[in-house]
This record gives C-alpha cells, sequence and structure tokens, in this order.
RNA sequence: GUGGAUAUAGCGUAGUUGGUUAACGCGUCAGUUUGUGGCACUGAAGAUCAUGAGUUCGAAUCUCAUUAUCCACCCCA
C-alpha cells in the first residue's frame, strides 16, 4: 500500500492479535525475577550521550556507529543502546548503594540501535534486564545465570545453549592482549582487513571473526583462560562448580567476547539456531569496574539482558505456548428501546462484578449481533426483548455447547451469571 | 556501512511471449422475510499493480532510478 507514512525501518508495531504473546513474556519475568527478589526499575529512553561513551566503550561498534544521538540546546542526548548504563546510573543518582546490598534490579524497557534490520535484529528493540550490584562472589553469577535459564524454562524454551566465559579483570586481560598480539602477529599478511585493525586496538575480537582465513589462523591462539589471574580463575572454577550443583548445562565457549568494553570476568550468552543469524536470546556478564567508571565507590555488579523480540520469535518457531488471551464473557442483544435501557443496566453492573460485557453499538440486525458475538469468542449471549423484560426472565445462552439456561433479570442475576459462568469455564478446561 | 532477493486490496496469492473495466482465497460489511452464532449461498466495499521517469499505439508485465521490506555480512538482545 502507498501509505503515505510508513513506519520506520526496523520497528514493529504489536498489533491486538499478538499483544498476548508480549504479555506473556512480560508476565513470566515479572513473575521470575520477583522470585529471586529483583525490584522493578524504569528509567528515562534517552541520556546524556556521555553516559553510554563511558559505559559502553568509545571503541566499540555500538557507540561508533549504531546509536541515535540528537543535540538539543547544546546537549548531546541518545536513545539508549541498552539498560545497563542508564540503570546503574540511576543506581547511583538515586543513592540505592546506601539500601540493603546487594540491589536486585530489573528492567523491561525498549533500546535503540542504528543496524541493518534483519531477522531478530531490529532498531527499536526490546531488553528484559537484571543487574545484581554490590557483591563480587561467584554465587552471584551463578544466581544471575540461573534467573535466565529458570526463564527461559518457564518459557518453555527448548535448544537453548548457555556458553560461559571469563575475560578476567583488566590486569590479566592486558597479559592475555600482548600473548594475542604476539600470536596473530605472525600471520599478519594472512588476516582479513578488519581484522588487522583489530590486531591493535582490540585483538580479542579477532577471535570472534566469522571469515574462515581468521578462524583458521584464530583457532591455535591463546585462551584466555590459560592467562587469567589466581583470583580470576579461582572465581571461573567456582561459577562453574555452582552450576554444577545447581544442575545447570554449559559450554565454556573461549570464544566468546562480548561487545561492550565493561565486563569483567564472567560473560555469558544463551544461543538458540532455530531464529537464524541472530540466535542470541540473552547475553550478560559481570562489570566489576563500571560503577567506579561512572564515578561511584569501587563496587562489584552483573547482570544480562533478553531480546524480547527474540524470545517471542523463538517461541513461535517452537510452538510454545502463549497466555490465552481473555474472552468476552457476555453478549447481550437488546432488541427495542426498553431492553436498551435494561441492557445498559446490567451491563454496568456486570462490569462492576468484573465481567467482560458487550453489547450492541452499531445498530445491527439480531442476526448480525450473533455472529459479531461468535466472531469474539463470547463465552455467553443473551437476548432482551420485550418479552423479557415483561417476564423478568431471560435465556443465557452457551456460545460452545449451544445450551440454553433460564435466569431471572432480577438482583440474583449478577450471583447467578457468575456461577454459570465460572461453572462452564471449569467445564471446559477439564474437557481441554 | 557491504552484499543478495523481493515489492499486485487488511492478509495470502494468480496474472502465461506487454493488448480493452487487474483475478482468486481468507478476512470485513450486508443479505438469504417472521426473535438467535458456527455451515452454505448471494451481494457490496476495498488496489492510482511501492514511488518516479523512460521505451511503446498500448506496461502490473520491458529499462533505469528512488524508496521500503526480507535474508546474510558486521555487530549484538
Amino acid at each position: 500500500m502507498a501509505l503515505l507514512i510508513q513506519r520506520p525501518n526496523g520497528t514493529e508495531d504489536v498489533i491486538p492479535q499478538n499483544i498476548h504473546k508480549w504479555h506473556t513474556i512480560e508476565k513470566v519475568t515479572r513473575e521470575v525475577a520477583e522470585k529471586f527478589g529483583f525490584k522493578e526499575i524504569r528509567i528515562p529512553t534517552f541520556e546524556n550521550t556521555n553516559l553510554f561513551l563511558r559505559s559502553v566503550g568509545e571503541t566499540t561498534d555500538v557507540v561508533q556507529k549504531e546509536m541515535y544521538t540528537v543535540m538539543a540546546k547544546e546537549t548531546k542526548f541518545t536513545l539508549r543502546p541498552e539498560g545497563t548504563a542508564g540503570t546503574i546510573r540511576a543506581t547511583l543518582q538515586n543513592g540505592l548503594l546506601n539500601e540493603p546490598m546487594p540491589q536486585r534490579l530489573y528492567y523491561i524497557l525498549p533500546c535503540f540501535r542504528h543496524e541493518r534490520p534483519q531477522a531478530g535484529r531490529l532498531r527499536e528493540f526490546h531488553q528484559f534486564g537484571v543487574e545484581m550490584i554490590g557483591t563480587q562472589s561467584p554465587v552471584a553469577d551463578a544466581e544471575v545465570i540461573s534467573l535466565a535459564k529458570n526463564l527461559l524454562d518457564r518459557l518453555e524454551l527448548r535448544n537453548i545453549a548457555l556458553y560461559i566465559n571469563s575475560i578476567g579483570c583488566p590486569a590479566c586481560r592486558a597479559e592475555y592482549h600482548k600473548a594475542l598480539k604476539a600470536f596473530f602477529e605472525k600471520d599478519k599478511d594472512n588476516l582479513c582487513d578488519t581484522c588487522l585493525s583489530r590486531l591493535e586496538k582490540n585483538p580479542m575480537r579477532i577471535l570472534d571473526c566469522k571469515s574462515p582465513v581468521c578462524s583458521d589462523i584464530a583457532a591455535n591462539a591463546p585462551l584466555i583462560i590459560d592467562y587469567l589471574c589466581q583470583e580470576c580463575s579461582d572465581h571461573f572454577e567456582k561459577l562453574k562448580s555452582y552450576l554444577d550443583a545447581m544442575n545447570i548445562e554449559y559450554t565454556v565457549n573461549p570464544k566468546i567476547v562480548r561487545g561492550l568494553d565493561y565486563y569483567t570476568k564472567t560473560v555469558f550468552e544463551f544461543v538458540t539456531t532455530d531464529i537464524g543469524a541472530q540466535g542470541t536470546v540473552c547475553g550478560g556478564g559481570r562489570y566489576d569496574g563500571l560503577i567506579e567508571q561512572l564515578g561511584g565507590p569501587k563496587t562489584p555488579a552483573l547482570g544480562f539482558a533478553m531480546g524480547i523480540e527474540r524470545l517471542i520469535l523463538t517461541m513461535e518457531k517452537q510452538g510454545c505456548a502463549f497466555i490465552e488471551p481473555k474472552k468476552c464473557d457476555l453478549y447481550i442483544a437488546p432488541m427495542g428501546e426498553n431492553a436498551l435501557l435494561k441492557t445498559l443496566t446490567i451491563t454496568h453492573n456486570l462490569r462492576e462484578e468484573g465481567f467482560w460485557t458487550e453489547y450492541d453499538v452499531v445498530g445491527r440486525s439480531l442476526k448480525a449481533q450473533m455472529k459479531y458475538a461468535d466472531k469474539i469468542g463470547a463465552l455467553f449471549t443473551m437476548v432482551l426483548g420485550d418479552n423479557e423484560i415483561n417476564d423478568n426472565k431471560a435465556k443465557l445462552r452457551n456460545m460452545s455447547t449451544g445450551e440454553e439456561i433460564e435466569v431471572t433479570l432480577d438482583e440474583n442475576f449478577y450471583f447467578n451469571f457468575s456461577n454459570i459462568a465460572i461453572a462452564a469455564m471449569f467445564k471446559e478446561s477439564l474437557e481441554f
């Protein structure tokens, strides 16, 4: 269609037919997060650009070429490309570090990155994220990973592999960089162009390169795990033992290199192959230096983010169940003005009782009304005409069985209807 | 930012070597008389064939450009 103005590239509309999928994710994530003691935080959609420069890192792709930045009255603002930076900023600014430690925070929010859209990648996407602030213990790492795992299980997702790695602290990483550089220096002439530039800036990225030549060379590259200092190494070993104890399967993947600069020690990803090339459904890790870097006290922390659109894609692909959308409880078809007046009263009272109640607001024929009631999936219908008004009695029709039940249109109606509706729903779920 | 593919009613498609009012299914709305849905039948609304140029007597169909979408690279959720 030649619509005058279309939605921006890489954005999505969620129409009513699909909203229950989002409600499912939102409900389950909230429940799981709160079960683990996490509290929701809400932060602005845009932040001072410097926040992301300082946290995500000036050399990262996210900052260099993917941020939506505007200049407003001499200040640069950026639509958040991820949730951690703003969340940490908010904890510092609101003095949350003075609350009982560790702070456990979660959020569900839109993020923005200017990339070329593809399967599982949007310019506006939504993250469910979790941050645990104020603990350096490896149990915290295990706790956060198990939260993610718990959530994926609750959504009934399958075939999602957990990869973990440690990228060390600044001290051991510096050692490792030296060793890596020396290693790739030998094959300098064979590396692809991007990797050549990575050699100087961030040699760890070469490990991630998909080019067959580079990955061939990288196959024998030194591994960060062999360069970890005692503390980082102990941390990683303990994490593994805790994951074992919790029966969480994982694979140590020394090639996981997260693309945000703030990560230290533990990094992890949950990856599926079911939704195309962008299969990372959850990514996270520890960021022990970030809070200090943003001007706060030296405080260890960690977290992860999940891509909600990717979760939904995977659930659709795997045929996972979503929460059933609610149905209309009662549709009333009034015939004539008297009946309409009665309908208005009944509808009002039923809604007070919590029932989804509808009636004709178009002026359609009875038959058309019945069709409409059928289409919206109404559980019951009730026709009101002069006969019913005079007798003070009407028939409730169960739309799935066709069975009709006579009810009186007095004060008892609401109580009776509620019993009938509950009985019908109970019966239906039994049959199911 | 770089490739490749695609663009016909709300959705899914047909449209054969360019030839009169662009077709079909689903969906929407209305009807098939008397106060009742699901089935069936009938009818209606809904498309300047993504946009703009060009070739031609004539273009949804050929050419070019633009835009958008999809997939992949890259990167990440």
